[in-house]
DNA sequence: CTCCTTATTGCGACAAATCGCAATTACGAT
DNA sequence: ATCGTAATTGCGATTTGTCGCAATAAGGAG
């Protein structure tokens, strides 16, 4: 339920940056929440605890969390959402036409990578894709 | 040079829907452009022509002709691009460390579709990726 | 060509996200 | 424990993107 485990802080010292009371606020935001969230959850949720903390520092936490590759963020039908980077990946299929999202563990792209690096000199940081497409449901229009 | 061989306006009222001077202004700029348009950059494109055309309606427009699949949306790099939608889809290698894009041709996506379609039961629509990672260059350190 | 329906636009208000800069503060060094 | 440097924050201004609604106009029917 906790990240204590990962020494977040530590990994960001290590690269000459610092750790700050704003910075751990979302983490615990994301850590709290388990899943995906809108920069404005992160926001509000962060707010609970600390009402005068300022929008654009949360946003700017964010961005920087996602360089370090702590955080994910990804755009999922029309919105974007971050989400804590797991040691194991993880990926969304997300519906065009119903929005829903079926996680996939992306096993294939083991495959990918491989050959991007051979032939294109390129090493993919494949850590959460959303993959868009049409569900088997809104493909024989079984959804409404 | 020009999208005329392309029938967008038949495509478009097929559906049900009308073609406007606003949609067709929005496809010429893309057109002219050929390549990756941020919103802001087919805002000023369009506006060069038809100077009190609205905002609003150049994003409803692009939001638009993304969900008929004429333009992909793609976030490269922290910005979101529009494009047009050829018939040969192309995707992009974009180094998280310099930021430069490489095209590829994702010849080996087909694979992972057939697989998606069998095991998952989802058709992906895999037009215009923009996959994240970094570059020979960069992983050797000769980037400045 | 004219009429009618309704998809689409323009507009103004609003919300979300970014940016420059001065004030603050984390943290390594002493 | 204190200091100094530079990373980081807060703030306000600005830009970017969204929304509801009344006015407009695309295009099929007659
Ligand atoms: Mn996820
Ligand atoms: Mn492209
Ligand atoms: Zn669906
Ligand atoms: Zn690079």
């Amino acid at each position: 339920m906790s990240h204590d485990e990962r020494d977040f802080a530590g990994q960001i010292r290590q690269l000459g940056y610092r750790m700050t009371p704003q910075r751990q606020l979302v983490l615990d935001a994301l850590c709290a929440q388990g899943g995906h969230m809108a920069a404005q959850e992160v926001v509000t949720a962060v707010q609970q605890h600390s009402p005068f903390l300022n929008r654009a520092t949360v946003y700017r936490a964010l961005d920087f969390l996602c360089a370090l590759q702590l955080v994910t963020r990804t755009e999922m039908g029309g919105q974007v959402v971050y989400e804590l980077a797991e040691e194991q990946p993880h990926h969304h299929l997300v519906c065009r036409v119903c929005g829903q999202a079926q996680e996939w563990d992306g096993r294939a792209l083991g495959a990918i990578a491989t050959q991007l690096l051979a032939e294109h000199d390129f090493e993919a940081e494949l850590h959460h894709l959303a993959l868009s497409g049409v569900c088997g449901r809104c493909r024989e229009g079984r959804n409404p």
